[in-house]
DNA sequence: GTCTATACACCGATAGAC
DNA sequence: GTCTATCGGTGTATAGAC
């Protein structure tokens, strides 16, 4: 043992803020010029780099969508946290808290949104510790759900279907616009009459 | 002029027949393969040609996924109009009867689906020419649905949302399976309860 | 330990021989 | 029409500089 533990700790430190550093200019690159065509000489090229110098910090350029799918998901999850602090009065009105969260995450950055809910990179499959924050978050929205009344698993797949469907009709038709995001409120109370909670819709007021 | 005019239409017309097995071929290994992994060696070589050669009847790798595109849309437009020709009892049943056609349509074939309405091809974007067909199905779905007293855009608008939402959730999270597709049809009455069509439903036989 | 130079196999696309 | 040869590009493997 050639180095003692504080050592290592440092070089770990310094490991891991050039793994943040890589992660970092990939979302400015996916950003700027698509998630696709990210390639790995653009994102040494930003932190002053060579291409293959990237791999001693990832086993691959699918490992690097896999650290940005982790931090997409992981942010989110903050975002849900966050949420979860304030206390809507009606269960409509959590449930429409709920939704409009994930739309508007999703719906403000089509790279991230490609790389957390599409399968937009042909060989990329997110490994099980970047999919850990996925699986909570999805879990907290079902238990969030079931607290608000929606107890059956096919309504709860059906309002994922539903908010699904709103930000990829949103993303793909009108980026940018409002076409579909205005229909999001409607579509929960939709929702919500069908499910039978209580408080509702009168249709008058579109 | 060299040739006369029957002689150029034997040219033209096989050289058609070579475009379209290059198409067939193309399908073929998307299917085997995914969409996005065709290299234009494979189709070449399926037809027992060389990759250059495909550029004889092709502009450009994407000018065959436009192709492709084309003709997805055309076969859907084909599978519309036979079933405008049968006339259900209700709207309701109408409704059903068009989102299920599009639904089974779409989950039937994956990669048609991703090529036809999802942007999984970084550079791809369709011609108009190819275009054309989507437009026009598009336009006879909007028209049919107007008849059937969904006469607000944003009603339109909500129901693509739903179907294309149910289809993306079956295809990611359960593809083979049912457990979407079988929430089509109540998927369609709460639409229809929503817009207020005739027969409401009682929420009893789930 | 950190990074680079070099190389490889594969891709879409082009030029030009036949 | 179809080919061979080749170009610039990609992700990736590895040997070795320091």
């Amino acid at each position: 043992m050639v180095l003692d533990s504080p050592n290592r700790d440092r070089q770990a430190e310094r490991r891991e803020t050039t793994r943040l550093e890589i992660l970092e200019a990939a979302w400015t690159l996916a950003r700027e010029k698509g998630l696709a065509d990210l390639t790995l000489r653009d994102v040494a090229d930003r932190i002053g780099m060579r291409a293959p110098s990237l791999y001693f910090y990832f086993p691959s350029k699918n490992a690097i969508y896999d650290g940005m799918f982790g931090q997409a998901w992981s942010d989110y999850l903050a975002v849900v946290v966050a949420m979860e602090a304030s206390q809507p009065r009606s269960p409509r009105a959590a449930l429409k808290l709920v939704a409009r969260t994930f739309f508007d995450f999703a719906v403000a950055d089509l790279a991230r949104h490609q790389l957390m809910n599409q399968r937009t990179i042909p060989g990329f499959v997110p490994s099980e510790e970047s999919y850990a924050p996925a699986v909570d978050a999805l879990e907290r929205a079902r238990e969030t759900l079931r607290r608000l009344g929606v107890v059956k698993q096919d309504d709860f797949d059906l309002c994922i279907a539903i908010v699904g469907g709103l930000i990829d009709a949103q993303l793909a038709n009108d980026p940018g616009g409002d076409r579909w995001a205005r229909l999001l409120d409607q579509a929960v109370d939709m929702f919500a009459d069908h499910v039978g909670l209580p408080g509702r819709s009168r249709r008058s007021p579109r």
